[in-house]
RNA sequence: GCCACCGUAGCUCAGUGGUAGAGCACACCCUUGGUAAGGGUGAGGUCGAGGGUUCAAUCCCCUUCGGUGGCUCCA
């Protein structure tokens, strides 16, 4: 006879088998109304699921008891939403199979296998709404049915989806002894789909949803499979929820690094150039040249030397660093040069026989350089070293190119053409533990800097299943232990990820996701044993015998256009003093004070910032609006009254006040320190101490 | 690369099988205004490009380039 647990402690006794609902009825009539689901032994079921035996149950409801949205019963509903969408769109496209439709993060998708040209579009999203609606409103009961695995797999055949046959037989291989369906209302009358579940009681209990969008996919991610339409759709309990979620989306929309860098002119993308060849206007150009500038100032400080190599470099290096040969379709192709070119036409040599010919080293060309490292090697190589030398540090902002699929440009995040804040260290063995610590204090230095806390750490190891490395196993072991102990040294959580090294070496990647939750790799370390030894690198050690460098690959920004990306959206285009290529607006209130504020802009200039006067014709307000849109974080209004006390009138930029006055004098310093220190002092800060205005 | 959708003025977007419109921005004039849009006038488009259907195409069809959302990929 089952004796339940209840989270207080509390133990309740049955002297029959029960369910989780008769529990949460037992408790209360409130509960048992709230009640979504259940948690046996902590594992999620339906709250008509047989306990009879002892267990630990919690009942899920929407919100917990701390008044925070429940993550189990959030997924549930999604879930059990797209099932009511799969219906509804089964309804009004006959002859749909469904494949998979999962709850997510933010909602929910479903996959599906449309007959030919039927596919719905987004103008079909407010009928198949329409169509949920009623099945929501009718509020049918989720309905289970369990088969054994021989009879389940017996009706997936009849029924003829070789979707849902292979998702049983997955189910099969995972060890499931049963297959289950789940129906929306009554068994072998409604609406059925095979399903592991749980599903809540009732479609009723779906409290606002909406279908978002419509995009392809392929059979098990699998592009050599069938094509399928994907339908992505969102759920919550209730109505506000959903529509805080809906502003949300609208907000970070608006937050979007393609669109404030049209709207602020940070970057300009142009096709009769190219896709993804990142045309950095002048105000983009000074957000990047700033963060050099203080990139460069941390290298020098941790003994970095400077470098520049050349945009192109031969075949033959790429053939002896492995990239050429391992990653030769993600590459621009080499370029030959004339006389080669017009022989080979003259031969007849076909573009089967070029490919080739360029493989196997027979006619030499060139390639845009997909990464720094070849050109750094041979600035290491070009002259001996001693280990009284190492570690050899050499920095170079490095514009590298590549290939990418042409469907997964947009934007600065991903590009044909990148610059890297990149480096390539040539350390003896015993130094690659404090090296790998130097430079990830670099990257979390730059992030403190930034403020960008919100990044994860990743541990990418090899693939042991995959070929597509370079280098012995034990160099590699080696190599990944170095990363982890250094990833532990950072004090943050961080994952390890097989599959994720690099081709030469394991990898400490920090990520962070962007404005509609795509996740990027920025900074980047790197440990690697093998292209010293593609080069046959070496340098003298005190036993006077050559010995092996190790190398460490590592670019803190990743690329300086996805990291600009990124730091867009982070700021929502309102970038610190330091980085606005806009610093401070001078505004006369008029004419009448205009020789004044041409003093003002004068004085600012003089202290190395980027300041304009707008005199325009227009009333202050709406200069004050223009400057606002502008994101300019500091404006110095200025009228007849100012001029003759010598001071200015301040706004900063988020603050919809004037901040009030301040002595010229006063005002430049601050401002100074404020864009000397990278925001350390600010302006408005003390200004608030100064000014009980503020 | 694959699938879907989109491409009209500098920007954001309406619109139609009979060669186009709004708001903002821009130019000029009036206004000299003290903290988030003062008023007027004007200029501005080969309706992404190429081909086809049609008496007639910005609109329909095909191709192509570019963008967006996904999928796949990302040394």
């Amino acid at each position: 006879m089952p004796k339940i647990t209840l989270p207080d402690g509390s133990i309740r006794q049955y002297d029959a088998p029960t369910t989780a609902a008769h529990v949460a009825a037992d408790i209360g009539a409130g509960l048992a109304k709230a009640a979504l689901a259940a948690k046996i032994d902590g594992k999620l079921c339906d709250l008509a699921a047989r306990i009879d035996a002892d267990c630990a149950l919690a009942i899920v409801t929407a919100k917990s008891r701390d008044g925070h949205v429940d993550a189990d019963a959030l997924s549930m509903i999604r879930h059990s939403c797209a099932h009511v969408m799969a219906e509804a769109i089964q309804t009004l496209f006959p002859g749909t199979m469904l494949v998979y439709g999962p709850a997510l993060e933010t909602g929910f998708y479903y996959d599906m296998a449309f007959a030919d040209g039927r596919a719905p579009s987004a103008d079909d999203f407010t009928a198949i709404e329409a169509e949920m609606a009623r099945i929501i409103q009718e509020n049918r009961p989720f309905t289970r049915l369990d088969l054994s695995l021989d009879a389940g797999i017996a009706k997936l055949t009849t029924e003829g989806s070789k979707f849902k046959l292979d998702n049983a037989t997955r189910a099969k291989e995972g060890g499931s002894t049963t297959l289950s369906w789940y129906a929306t209302g009554t068994l072998g009358t409604h609406w059925e789909d095979l399903c592991r579940g749980p599903h809540i009681p009732a479609t009723g209990r779906i409290g606002a949803f909406k279908i978002t969008s419509i995009a392809s996919s392929y059979w098990k991610g699998d592009e050599t499979l069938d094509r399928l339409t994907r339908v992505y759709g969102t759920a919550f309990a209730t109505k506000p929820e959903l529509e805080t979620y809906l502003k949300q989306v609208e907000e970070a929309k608006k937050r979007d690094h393609r669109v404030l860098g049209k709207q602020l002119r940070l970057f300009h993308i142009d096709e009769m150039v190219g896709q993804g060849l990142v045309l950095w206007t002048p105000r983009g150009a000074v957000v990047r040249q700033e963060l050099q500038s203080f990139i460069s100032e941390a290298l020098r400080v941790q003994g970095y030397q400077q470098v520049f190599t050349p945009h192109i470099g031969k075949l033959e290096l790429y053939r002896t660093s492995g990239h050429f040969p391992y990653y030769r379709e993600s590459q621009y192709p080499p370029i030959v040069d004339h006389d080669q070119m017009s022989k080979l036409v003259t031969e007849g040599c076909s573009c089967g026989e070029l490919a080739n010919r360029l493989e196997s080293g027979e006619i030499e060309g060139y390639l845009l350089k997909p990464m720094n490292c070849p050109h750094h090697i041979r600035i290491f190589a070009s002259e001996p070293h001693s280990y009284r030398d190492l570690p050899v540090r050499l920095a170079e902002f490095g514009t590298v190119y590549r290939w990418e699929q042409s469907g997964e440009i947009g934007g600065m995040t991903r590009v044909r053409c990148f610059t890297q804040d990149d480096a390539h260290l040539f350390v003896r063995e015993d130094q690659v533990a404090e090296e790998l610590i130097g430079c990830l204090s670099l990257v979390k230095l730059i992030f403190a800097t930034l403020g960008m806390t919100d990044y994860r750490v990743r541990v990418g190891l090899r693939d042991p299943a995959s070929d597509k490395y370079v280098g012995e196993g034990s160099h590699w072991d080696k190599a990944e232990e170095a990363c982890r102990n250094a990833a532990r040294s950072l004090g943050v959580p961080f994952t390890e990820e097989a599959g994720e090294a690099a081709f030469y070496g394991p990898k400490i990647d920090f990520v962070v996701r962007d404005v509609i939750g795509r996740s990027w790799q920025l900074g980047t370390v790197q440990v690697d044993y093998n292209l010293p030894i593609r080069f046959d690198l070496s340098y003298i050690g005190a036993d006077n015998k050559e010995h092996r460098p190790v190398m460490i690959h590592r670019a803190p920004f990743g690329s300086m256009e996805r990291f600009i990306g990124v730091l867009i959206e982070h700021f929502a285009g309102a970038f610190p003093l330091w980085l606005a290529p806009e610093q401070v607006r001078v505004l006369p209130i008029s004419e009448k004070s205009e020789d004044y504020a041409r003093e003002v802009l004068a004085a600012i200039k003089a202290l190395g910032l980027r300041a304009t006067m707008d005199s325009g014709n227009e009333r202050v307000q709406a200069r004050i609006r223009d400057a606002s849109e502008a994101k300019i974080p500091y404006l110095a209004v200025v009228g007849p009254r100012d001029a003759q006390q010598r001071v200015v009138s301040i706004r900063a930029f988020g603050i919809d006040a004037n901040l009030g006055e301040l002595p010229l004098d006063r005002f430049l310093a601050l401002l100074s320190a404020e864009y000397r220190t990278r925001g350390g002092e600010t302006l408005k800060a003390d200004f608030a101490n100064a000014s009980p205005r503020g």
